[in-house]
DNA sequence: CCCTGATTCGC
DNA sequence: GCGAATCAGG
């Protein structure tokens, strides 16, 4: 794949957005992160970093960037319209208040993830095992919020969306499962409960 | 361990 | 110019 123009739009455009180079990887396709963040370095697009006080190697002077970028700090109207796939009906009136836990922010969740998100396991018939283990997995869940899943990361959501009692397994699944081990079983049952047991193996 | 970006260096 | 390998921080 080449750096056409078009990709590189996309590139400063997700970039801006503070998209993660493996995001914007994923989206271009045909690239790695690393092709992604070498390129931003090459056009110049240095960004702050998530995680890099840029040290290494210990530049006492290096280049003092003449970058003139319109920080934060000047007040925007904002008149960018956002086209948010995500309508997010009916959100939280909350009887009970959390002021110590925000696990929304008014943020645009930057997931990647596109597979669909199972019904809690309710009025399901899984057998009692299952259940049972599940219990156990949500106990050990990791209580990731939308933007902190992965794609190893189980998407299995755990508690009520419309409280502040919503978060998402985030244990480590294999690559190309939606979720966890346990998750995956009860979210793919086949259609048949324990009984009429063929013993087809013995 | 997972993630992130930064840098190097052979191509 | 490109990006895999490597590095370094969280």
């Amino acid at each position: 794949m080449a750096w056409t123009d078009e990709r590189v739009e996309i590139l400063k455009k997700m970039w801006g957005e503070g998209k993660s180079a493996s995001v914007i990887a994923k989206e271009l396709g045909g690239v790695t992160r690393n092709a992604v963040i070498g390129k931003v370095h090459r056009l110049g697009l240095s960004n702050r970093t998530t995680t890099a006080p840029a040290s290494k190697t210990a530049e006492p002077a290096p280049k003092p960037e003449p970058v003139k970028a319109a920080e934060p700090a000047a007040k925007k109207p904002d008149p960018a319209p956002k086209p948010e796939p995500k309508p997010a009906p009916a959100q939280k009136p909350l009887t009970t208040e959390k002021p110590a836990n925000i696990p929304i922010p008014p943020r645009k969740p930057i997931i990647t993830a596109g597979q669909p998100l199972p019904p809690q396991p309710s009025a399901n018939e899984i057998s009692a095992e299952a259940l049972a283990n599940l219990a156990e997995v949500e106990k050990k869940a990791r209580k990731l919020n939308l933007m902190q899943l992965t794609e190893r990361t189980c998407k299995w959501p755990i508690g009520d969306p419309a409280t502040d009692e919503f978060w998402f397994c985030g244990l480590s699944c294999q690559p190309g499962k939606p979720y966890c081990e346990a998750h995956t079983a009860v979210a793919f049952q086949p259609m048949s409960s324990r009984r009429d047991r063929r013993s087809s193996s013995r």
